[in-house]
DNA sequence: CCGATAATTTCGGACAGACGAAATCACTTC
DNA sequence: GAAGTGATTTCGTCTGTCCGAAATTATCGG
């Protein structure tokens, strides 16, 4: 009677978890832990729920909990936060390049089927793409074995002036901000070269491809640059 | 301050709402009321959640219930089945024509999927598709506005002996039983010609377009014939 | 080192959806 | 018309996820 090796059957999370260790990957890709009132302003719910929904992660092994000192995912909540976000990411391109759904509608619909959608289905669909490897906002797509990019890119609110630079990404998370990048030509690929920028949070002059624009701090943190190839 | 007209705010209705709504319909297709042990059995539930569910559902105006007598969808409740049925139609339709999805597979793919994906989704889908009235097992997708050919089709069970006619439709409901039939050459469009039937429930001699096959009663009945045009 | 403030957790409670066991109802059969 | 049988409902309970209010802990300025 050998015990069973024990084959993880796929514990099958709910959606709220899988939108919290979603939450959790993009608050440490950013630094450190992710606290309790971070996740909770992203996730636009209470402290309190976070902080009992944080106790039952780590009660699953999915994430590593100090209190009052922040969440960090273990392997096991990494590799089910990256299969998340394959789907998301999948579900974008497919949604954008394939359907034509809007570029500022497809972060709220992926967010939904993300959590539906069979992972045949999303191998599928990334098939019918081409396996790329970015989603249409320049989010890196992690592959089915879980393997990611995790490049921090400056943000073009923090790019020197005079330097030239492509734009890699840009937030999807907020469809208005989205539609106003879009407006101005601020997508991935397009070419910036900050101009000026005034002090205390001030407007950035900057070129975007031929065209001179001034964009806020906030629009700018949105958009991450490297350098020209 | 003249009230507002209540434009009705689509209440958003859950997964296991629309799941029962579904069901309901379905069954009184087949007849009269949805019985509280039809739907246990359909939806794999034990009949006291049904009960329970039931009052929920009435309370909402979503079916009219009398107590020990079965449950009919209101107005509202059918507006909501159909809704919910064109979703899972085109999804499936979607799925098997465009991403090519196995037949056998579409029907779960898409019940998870029918509660997650917008309405403009769906239209862009079923308008990629060219609009089809019909999904890939040959159940009739409900237009955008309500509208679905209800035509009940005899089973081939039923059929009489000697009579030509066309496969309308098969039964999505089980994947074992789907794969069969498309072993047997039993789909939407095949012509078929019953030679004989046993009693007592017996096997069926059935011409499926040039083979002889033998089938069972009980895939006889999830496979629906109309007379040949 | 002591407050003040901010972040975090605990507590009690709510709601949706499911269950089994027990009570109730309807219908058929003598 | 009483009794039995099967369908249905009621009852108490459970789990997951959320909340507000109150208590607790950490941290920073003096």
């Amino acid at each position: 009677m050998t015990p069973e090796p024990r084959r993880s059957p796929a514990p099958a999370l709910t959606a709220p978890v899988e939108d919290y260790l979603k939450a959790i990957y993009d608050i440490q890709q950013g630094g450190g832990a992710a606290t309790t009132n971070a996740l909770a302003e992203r996730l636009d719910l209470a402290p309190a729920s976070v902080s009992g929904m944080i106790r039952r992660l780590a009660v699953q092994g999915l994430i590593d909990h100090e209190p009052y000192r922040g969440a960090r995912l273990t392997v096991a909540g990494r590799t089910a936060a990256l299969r998340t976000l394959r789907r998301h990411r999948v579900l974008e391109s497919y949604l954008a390049t394939i359907l034509g759904v809007p570029w500022d509608d497809v972060h709220a619909e992926a967010e939904q089927l993300e959590h539906a959608a069979s992972d045949k289905l999303i191998d599928r669909m990334a098939q019918a793409l081409g396996d790329p490897l970015f989603d249409p906002h320049g989010a890196p797509i992690p592959t089915r074995d879980g393997n990611v990019d995790e490049t921090r890119h400056a943000t073009l609110a923090d790019w020197p002036v005079g330097t030239r630079g492509t734009v890699m990404s840009v937030s999807d998370k907020d469809a208005v901000m989205l539609r106003y990048l879009g407006e101005l030509e601020l997508r991935p690929g397009a070419m910036v070269q900050v101009h000026a920028r005034a002090p205390y949070d001030g407007p950035i002059d900057v070129m975007v491809g031929d065209a001179l624009r001034q964009i806020g701090p906030t629009a700018a943190r949105a958009v991450r640059i490297a350098p020209v190839a």
